[in-house]
DNA sequence: GCCAATCATGAATATTCTTGATGCATGGAC
DNA sequence: GTCCATGCATCAAGAATATTCATGATTGGC
């Protein structure tokens, strides 16, 4: 099975085989005993390309699971005695803040130094989705004060407000409080459409009864600190995160945007690695 | 991992080596292979007996999930190719009579000779909870006139109404109808508290505001019948199930209480056992 | 204290998987 | 069109794994 899924991910016997750590006969003869047993050809080969045929698509996701389960019972069993191992896949929004993610990571490997971390960075809305469906052990997102996920288990960080981003030429940088309506006619920078980080901001805008006009959207915040920085766009960012980036401006806005990162990761089977994550986060923060 | 999960069924190497059709040795040397690996005992073995150690609780279930993954991806592959192999489980009220039940099983091991029945009688709620979990592909289940089942597939079967069923010898039992206020003195036979065969009966008098008494709580229907024949008791059933029972006399309500009988499987991912059964069951219902 | 049942152990055997060498088909370069 | 590079299949041999057989060790019940 891990050679099914070898193949069908790499598309070629050969890369399958050096994935695994074999030879490529090896597989062509494991994939010939098992067309033999199933009694079905799960690939078709042509001398280019290897593809799944529609009884090796209806086989693969089941093998998948299979699989995993296999690690996870590997998993379950160490971690009842103590030691946590397998991997955890953590999801990351751009902009955290709450806690030091580096040092978190590497508490992590020190205390865990047999478990792989996966880490990206993602939307908070696909995290959550990934959380229910397992495919995700852990996210750090930030949400709208109010907003309520459910259906998983989670944990509140830290509460912050947004604030106003300006490069440090911008005539608004001296002031002391700005006003959204103050921003009104600036260029911004802001996050994509579905972003819950743009949604934040488009909320707070709303209710501030403010039109404004959103010039770029950008999913790197590079690239937003370069346009800030060089005085072609202003942001509304959440105040801690904005304030440990280099060469802006922070302004406080009168109109107050609560803003709460949560830790959020499966409520009914969380794998151990989550479980071990969640204490050591829990840890960490009360200490 | 299936000989963990045989001894773990069992509680005895011995006993899961001859489930495996293997020698008990074999198992001993696997399973001391397995710990050795995982670096943990699961199993405390005392001379009389065979026990999970914490480890091994938590190996089991997700053993159990990955030997059924991989059933389920030979399965799939051998459906994706036209034959229906596996395990169909299937849950049936103990009052089906919108099918002949022993047809259709008969019709499904003929078209499907490789496809293992595993048929048992249970009631409505315990099917849906199971069907939603996955551990029961079809359920036949009777639903009262307006009730909805959701989140599971479904198919409607049969609509029936309840009516009185009596010994022959009863003074009622010459009536061409008889209004559920007729019974109200009599001493019932009904399903236990929880199932949905006496919820229907309950609400039919509910609704027509008469009080009566149940004297038998009856899981058996063949003791339901017995009581029934020797006129210590008399039952509302399913007019079209009473009308077959030997011995006894079914006289219509004037209330009527409608009462269907529907089919249900698993929406998102029913197993080709299940997928080819109620396309069998849909042939069959519709010449 | 002995018996019966049960699991563990070790060596021998059987089975399964992998390797390495080679063959065959195919798409691309010239 | 020929030649070459790439990639999968095949075969026999060897390596690794699983099972068996014979036997030992433990223990609960009589």
């Amino acid at each position: 099975m891990r050679y099914v899924v070898g193949i069908a991910e790499t598309g070629s016997f050969t890369r399958a085989a050096a994935r695994n750590f074999v030879v490529q006969s090896a597989l062509s003869h494991q994939i010939a005993a098992l067309e033999r047993e199933l009694g079905v050809q799960l690939f078709v080969r042509s001398s280019r390309q290897v593809r799944l045929t529609e009884a090796g698509e209806a086989f693969l996701p089941h093998a998948r699971a299979a699989l995993d389960a296999a690690d996870r019972a590997r998993d379950e069993a160490a971690a009842a005695q103590g030691t946590v191992r397998g991997t955890l896949r953590i999801g990351v929004i751009p902009t955290v803040t709450a806690v030091d993610l580096p040092a978190v990571l590497r508490a992590c490997r020190t205390r865990f130094p047999e478990l792989l971390l996966a880490a990206r960075v993602a939307n908070s809305e696909e995290m959550i989705a990934e959380v229910r469906a397992g495919t995700l052990d852990i996210g750090f997102l930030g949400l709208l004060d109010g907003t309520r996920v459910e259906g998983v288990a989670q944990r509140a960080l830290t509460r912050d407000t947004l604030a106003a981003t300006l490069a440090p030429e911008h005539p608004l940088a001296t002031r002391d409080r700005l006003s959204l309506a103050d921003l009104a006619e600036e260029p911004f920078a802001d996050f994509p459409r579905t972003s819950a980080g743009r949604k934040q901001s488009d909320a707070a805008f709303a209710r501030a009864g403010v039109e404004r006009q959103v010039a770029y959207e950008l999913g790197s915040m590079d690239l937003t600190r370069e346009l800030i920085v060089s005085g072609l766009a202003v942001a509304l960012l959440p105040s801690r995160y904005a304030a440990a980036m280099p060469g802006v401006v922070v302004v406080p806005l009168i109109e107050e945007t609560v803003r709460h990162e949560i830790l959020i990761w499966d409520r009914l089977h969380p794998s151990p690695a989550a479980r071990a994550f969640t204490e050591l986060v829990a840890e960490l923060l009360t200490p």
